[in-house]
DNA sequence: AAAGATTGAAGGTTCAATCTTA
DNA sequence: TAAGATTGAACCTTCAATCTTT
């Protein structure tokens, strides 16, 4: 890979994807914090507690699902105890099984349309369908450079 | 805006969206820390201040130029500030001046290839022209949706 | 009063070190 | 020993409150 400085049309399409990025999800997470009172971390993990697990997850494939580290996790798992939202406790495979309270699922329910109306706000109604599938091949291929496309 | 559930086509491409996000940012963020000892927001500011103001800016002017709130500058600078990286003083025109000094600037240099070699790694040299123009183009109306295209 | 900047507290993230248990 | 998880310190971000100068 070259290390050249990078051409004014180069650093102008990375500030652009740079700043589309953050300001999305700057925008969803403060539509989430200020409608329904989850930071966008916290939506993220107990949707996936719902939709992947049907209430409960271990740990491990929880982090691995979100991509974060596991301390990153753990971290924040705590706090979301401390809040209320969920539960932990030993695994019968070995680990942590993670479970949704009934506050969690509440909050998570109250946070689902505020989440799908900001999405569509900020991101999806904003593109054409043919935009709408460049960005998936993009995004594929930029995560997974290797797959077919 | 409706707000009904998102479908699975559409909770694809924003997963796939804030994936590719995600983790450009955070590879290239750490290509930077381990090959040039910065940080993705260090970077920004010392190269805005070479770039934009050969090597001095008032500090509303990099905050704009960053989308960053004051405050959220105003701690950075202070960071960097300790580093040795810049320096703040009165500017005539009422506010703050921020400028490189001789050890911001020699740490930019060096940083520079990193992160020209970073962004083409994870991202340009991944994409086909075709899709380098429709990035552009979806950057553009995702951040700004009012103006043409 | 308004514009520009700073501060402190609380929350979030990362890294390396540590703990626990199979 | 290795896998899974936790912890603490350092750093970063946000918000609201405050300070300073015009």
């Amino acid at each position: 890979v070259s290390n050249k400085p990078l051409s004014p049309r180069e650093l102008r399409l990375w500030h652009a994807f740079k700043l589309m990025g953050d300001e999305v999800l700057a925008r969803v997470g403060s539509d989430l914090e200020k409608d329904a009172g989850l930071s966008g971390a916290e939506f993220g993990v107990l949707s996936r507690l719902r939709g992947m697990g049907r209430g409960e997850l271990r740990q491990q494939h929880l982090a691995d699902s979100m991509h974060w580290h596991k301390s990153r996790l753990s971290h924040q798992l705590t706090r979301m105890q401390e809040r209320g939202y969920l539960e932990r406790r030993p695994a019968a495979e070995g680990g942590v099984m993670v479970s949704l309270t009934e506050l969690g699922r509440e909050v998570l329910e109250a946070a689902y349309p505020v989440h799908a109306k900001s999405v569509r706000a900020h991101l999806l109604d904003r593109l054409s369908s043919k935009q709408e599938d460049a960005l998936v091949s993009i995004s594929n291929r930029v995560t997974n450079p290797e797959e077919e496309d």
